[in-house]
DNA sequence: CGCCATTTTGAAGGTTTTCAATGTCAGTGG
DNA sequence: CCACTGACATTGAAAACCTTCAAAATGGCG
């Protein structure tokens, strides 16, 4: 072995301790001896813009957690509708399940790096420490009150609250895991940000000329946008 | 103390034992001794119909499991817009929050008894429980999965759609809990049914007589209905 | 039986979708 | 360097679906 895969190597075992996303992720709950034995359970990969992770409906063998891009998760309907249930940042876990059978399909958006744990691993480890079984629990806990807006979201609010509410709910999450909140960037389509929000891509191109007109964003590409008004935004959503 | 009231304490000391859906509950995963211990930091709570069990954004001090009846969880909007999130049957455990506030409001239908957990107390149990704390997170998981499929329901499927899931997903409901499954009675107001799928009463109303024009449904009474056809109404779902 | 709440039905109106055309931008090749 | 291409985004006009407003019907309960 050259010194330089020795290297490599050694920087692979290190992974968990150098990553920059822990505090926001799961593993956050582990001490540095656990964290060590923790990254010896997963392995970490690699997928470009569009690739697939997984299927709606494939055995659910593996759970994963982004540490660098973003993923959409979304389901597909027969006569090929989509919904996007939806995009996860660094930090987010993913790889909810049914009766053994993923409940969406996962594909990266842009470059992605995540952490790939064999599901019947981690739940052996989930045993032996009880923190983590307990951390996981409040994430999908968490993860399920975004899920519940998101049906009030889709249920009761009109095309404009809908973009409003993804505009300031994008800078949440941003200045969640300590980025800038302001500019941001979407890093998704205008027609994932359509099946996002239950909407055709001209509705929300429609309702994003609304909003520059009136001043209360700004496009400095088409996928950069820096909100003016965000209390204009706010006031959208009642 | 009269021996009335002591057999009463002892029915109620031992009513983990004897609760009927232990089974399709997350108290299932406990062997009996643990039982005891378990029914010792519950208490049992009864509502009448339209009572609040909590309110939106109050601080979440506890959880909840639904021994009988049923609850409705929802989110109000600033403008009076409301949005039922879920329907609970028995054996459904709620009480999610963030930032230590819940996430919804909740409200019994009809006669309800639920069992009370101290949310501090529980979470202390956990530790010392990790099976308890998995089957919690499982439970959590699968509750996740069901909004996800809503989110969907209600991004992309149209009126008829949308009373088509939701009978059938009653009907798969009780199945899981080992209840006939048609028959299935309605507990909730057209109203509700329409807060939950996002439609306005009329829609809602409108959409069952199709139904029942189309000899798909049959109304035993406005709140007691029977599936004639249920082939026909998932093909309705694509 | 009659009252009141709930539900159903009808007609008009509005928001979003659909269909169609135009515009923009990055990448490619002449 | 710039025209060309194809993917993506924006804009316009007509149509569809659901809502809104209004009225009639049903049904439970005193």
């Amino acid at each position: 072995m050259s010194s330089d895969n020795a290297n490599n190597l050694e920087e692979y075992k290190n992974r968990c301790n150098i990553c920059k996303i822990r505090s926001y992720s799961f593993c956050r709950c582990l001490d540095d001896d656990k964290l060590q034995l923790f990254s010896d359970i997963s392995t970490e990969k690699n997928y470009q813009d569009k690739q697939n992770i997984f299927i709606q409906n494939d055995p659910a063998k593996h759970l994963y957690n982004i540490t660098e891009g973003n993923v959409k998760i979304y389901q597909l309907l027969d006569d090929g509708r989509i919904q996007i249930v939806g995009f996860l940042y660094p930090g987010d876990f993913f790889g909810s399940y049914r009766n053994n059978q993923y409940n969406y399909s996962a594909e990266a958006i842009g470059n992605l790096k995540i952490c790939v744990f064999d599901q019947k691993i981690l739940d052996k480890y989930l045993d032996e420490n009880p923190v983590l079984a307990k951390e996981l629990l409040h994430q999908t806990s968490f993860e399920l009150t975004l899920a519940q807006d998101r049906i009030t979201v889709l249920g009761k609010l009109n095309a404009g609250e809908r973009i409003a509410t993804f505009l300031l709910n994008i800078s949440e999450q941003r200045k969640r895991i300590g980025w800038q909140n302001n500019p941001i960037s979407l890093p998704m389509t205008r027609q994932d940000i359509a099946d996002y929000l239950g909407l055709t891509i001209e509705t929300v191109s429609r309702e994003f000329s609304n909003l520059k007109s009136s001043n209360i964003v700004k496009f400095m590409t088409s996928k950069q946008i820096y909100l003016t008004n965000p209390e204009a935004l706010q006031s959208y959503i009642v």
